[in-house]
DNA sequence: GGTTAGTGTGAGCGCCGTTCACATGTTAGT
DNA sequence: ACTAACATGTGAACGGCGCTCACACTAACC
C-alpha cells in the first residue's frame, strides 16, 4: 500500500464508487498525455502511471485500450460541440457558417492528438458513446444548414457540408494544407466554404434545376 | 544461408542492387500486411518477417518504421491517382466530378488500412514522396475544377472539393456515415457532391457578388 | 463477524521498435 | 588476383507495450 500518500482517495469529480474513481482518473490522465506528447504517448501503461496505479488496474474499468480511447474520444467529441457553439449560438447565414467551419478546423488543430483519436482510429467504432456523440454533431450541423439553406436538400447538404469541413481539418492536419499561421488556415477555410457555396449554375451547361 | 531456398534473388522490380532488393520487398510485404489484416497487423518485424529478414535488416533500407510507412503510402498515392483517372479521364462536368469523387471514396473504403497510412498518419509529413503525390493530386483536382467552373476562385473551389470529397471518404471510413453498401454510399457521395455545387443564392439573404 | 464481490498488485507472456557488434557477400583499387 | 572497403543481413539484447492470471486487500452486506 502506501503507492499513494496525497488524499486522492474519495473527492475525485463524480466518483461512483468508495475509493479514487480510477475510470475516470485515467481518462483525465490520457488527455493528459495526449495533449503533451501527441499519440505517441498515449498507452495504457502509462495512463496507469500517471494515475500511480499498476499496469493491471485499468483492465477492471475498460475492457481493452480502444475501450479506453472511446472514452477519450466521447469527451473529445463534447468538447467539439461546446467550442463549435461557442464559436457561433446559432448560425443562420453563410458567414456564421463559415465561423463556425473556421472553429472545427482550430478546434483540430490545436489538439490533433485527441481529433485523431475522435476521427482517425479506427477501433470500437460501434460504441455506445462515440454514435451518439457523431449523432450530436450531424444533427447541429442538420440544423444550421436548415437554417441556411431552407430550400436545398438538408441530408444531402448537411452530410456535404460536415464533409467539406472535416475535409479541411484533416487536409491541414496532415499538411496537406500549409498550417503554417492559424490566420492563413482560418482565411482558407473560410475562402473554401464561401467558395463552394457561392458556385453558380450558370458556371455548368446544365440548365438550373429550380427547387 | 540457405533461410530462403526460393529464387528471391535478382528478379524482383526494380532491383538496384546484387541479391534481392530488400528494399521493394518490404514495401510488397506492408502492403500484402495492410490488405489482409489492417492496420494493426502492419509492422517492421512483420514485414521483414515476410520478406525473410531478419528483424533488423530492414533498418538498412528505412531509417524507422515511419519511413516504411512512408513509401507505402507513395504507392498508395500513385495508385489513388490511377484509379481516379479510370474513373474518368478528364471530367469536365458536374457528374463527372461526381463519378470521381465516387471513386475517390470507393478507394479508400476498398483499401482502408492503406487510405489511412496515407492520411491518416501524422508520420513523416515532410518526406519528399509524399509532397511530390498530394502536389500531383492537388493539381489534378485544381485541372478538374478549372475545367468545370471556370469563372470560379480555382484555388478556393479546389481545395473545397478535395476536402468535400476527402471528408467524405473518411466520414464513411470512420462509420460516421452508413457504409453497408456500395450503392448506398455512392448515392450519398453523388448527391452531396451536387447538393453543394448546386445551392444558389437564391438562398442566401446576401446579394451575389459577381466575380 | 464472516462471506462475497469489487479493486488493485505483481509477475509474466509474446510482440513491438530500435540498436549494436559481428558475419557475409560484392565491389573497387592496384 | 589479392586485398581493402563497403553494402547488406544476422543475432542477441534493451525497454516498452497490450494483455492475462493468480493473488491480496478492502469495502459492503447479511
Amino acid at each position: 500500500m502506501s503507492t499513494w500518500e496525497d488524499g486522492r482517495s474519495v473527492r475525485t469529480t463524480g466518483g461512483t464508487y468508495h475509493h479514487g474513481d480510477l475510470r475516470a482518473a485515467l481518462v483525465s490522465a490520457a488527455l493528459e498525455l495526449l495533449e503533451e506528447g501527441g499519440a505517441t504517448e498515449l498507452s495504457l501503461r502509462a495512463a496507469a502511471r500517471r494515475a500511480g496505479v499498476a499496469p493491471s488496474a485499468p483492465y477492471r474499468h475498460y475492457a481493452d485500450r480502444d475501450a479506453l480511447l472511446s472514452a477519450v474520444a466521447a469527451v473529445g467529441y463534447r468538447e467539439l460541440a461546446e467550442y463549435l457553439a461557442t464559436a457561433h449560438p446559432s448560425p443562420s447565414t453563410t458567414d456564421d457558417l463559415a465561423a463556425v467551419a473556421v472553429a472545427y478546423v482550430r478546434f483540430a488543430l490545436q489538439r490533433p492528438a485527441l481529433f485523431r483519436v475522435m476521427f482517425g482510429e479506427p477501433c470500437d467504432r460501434d460504441s455506445g458513446e462515440r454514435v451518439a456523440a457523431t449523432a450530436a454533431i450531424a444533427t447541429y450541423v442538420g440544423a444550421i444548414v436548415e437554417r441556411c439553406f431552407p430550400t436545398a436538400d438538408p441530408d444531402a447538404l448537411s452530410t456535404a457540408i460536415w464533409a467539406l469541413v472535416h475535409g479541411l481539418a484533416f487536409l491541414h492536419l496532415d499538411g496537406k494544407l500549409d498550417s503554417s499561421t492559424p490566420d492563413a488556415v482560418a482565411a482558407r477555410v473560410s475562402a473554401a466554404v464561401h467558395a463552394v457555396l457561392t458556385v453558380s449554375l450558370a458556371n455548368t451547361p446544365e440548365p438550373p434545376l429550380v427547387p
